[in-house]
DNA sequence: TAATAATTTCAGTAATTCCTGAAATTATTA
DNA sequence: TAATAATTTCAGGAATTACTGAAATTATTA
């Protein structure tokens, strides 16, 4: 591994407890991203300097999270794995696990607490307050389903806008009343 | 504590862990969220159970978050904490300071690598992944920060349009060149 | 300012998460 | 099918993170 590499690698590996992930997982992700070919369970072995059932657990938990990409190499036994070519995949792979894992369970518990009888007060408020948490998660991830769907070229000129955000909405609404569709 | 504010505060506790908090971090929280009237830290010790000691921490973590209000309470010498009354204004407080805590750090070190010298095709190959990494954060928070910027209104109204930012997004391109301020 | 109340800090322990080496399982090919 | 290679599982130890109780600090009011 060059420094460039080394301090890539080790970035992510820091990162990792922040993000949800265990070093090892962010390290092993980072090494696939930058790497030019596909690396097998061994070159990660001695390129970390971990234990090869240590890089086995990564690899799974990597898979879980479908950030992986297996390739099979010619003349190679063994699996190697690489990290998507596409960053926006990546980035919306990512997106969509975060939200399954960490948003999911929370709106349907909600749902679930929603539908109960206040037994008291208190109950009435809490209830409100969790429906207006239900609501905008509820609001933001039907966005964000939107968003998703839109294809990449798409979203590449939506996130080039920027600066134009606000304008683009005003003129959205002003436009989707009068010449709809 | 009834029993719907109990399964939604226990939530919080075991979501915790996937949302880069402890339980007791997400307890409080919860409590305090739901909560008619701001609780000292003896309420919370008393309804949670848990020692004065981690309240403090607990607090003082929220704090760090800036997901705290402190609120003063006539008659009373403790000091007294609440959740914002604006879900929205949570929610934005809470997505700023993942980025500054998540991705910042990330950015920065892309940036540090990016002006570095290639010392082989390898560290070719790894900058210009890093690049493209770097581009697709860089334009993602770009466009959440113009997002962030826009009033709450204009924000629940992009939300709202969900089916429609298809469309929205062609009317913007067509109106911002020919009629852009 | 003294007395009391409220809060924070921190060392030590408890609980959890991570990682390794050994054993078991699965896959490949001679 | 036997032999070998590749991979996964898992129990136990290492490392990290969370929590408590005691002591220290800060704030309030008599």
């Amino acid at each position: 591994m060059t420094p460039i590499v080394q301090d890539f690698v080790q970035h992510f590996g820091e990162m990792g407890s922040r993000w949800g992930i265990n070093r090892t997982v962010g390290q092993v992700y980072a090494l696939l991203f930058v790497s030019e070919r596909p690396l097998n369970a061994e070159d990660l072995v001695a390129e970390l300097s971990i234990s090869r059932s240590n890089v086995s657990m990564a690899l799974k938990e990597l898979r879980n999270w479908r950030l992986l990409e297996t390739v099979y190499v010619a003349g190679e036994r063994s699996e190697h794995f690489s990290a998507p070519e596409d960053v926006w995949k990546i980035f919306q792979t990512l997106a969509e696990e975060r939200r399954r894992r960490e948003v999911d369970p929370t709106l349907s518990m909600l749902r679930d607490a929603l539908i109960r009888q206040p037994e008291s007060a208190a109950d009435q408020h809490a209830l409100s307050r969790m429906g207006e948490m239900h609501d905008l998660i509820e609001m933001a991830t039907t966005w964000f389903d939107e968003v998703q769907k839109l294809d990449q070229g798409t979203l590449r000129k939506l996130m080039k806008m920027g600066q134009g955000v606000q304008k683009v909405i005003s003129l959205g609404r002003r436009g989707s009343a009068s010449r709809g569709k």
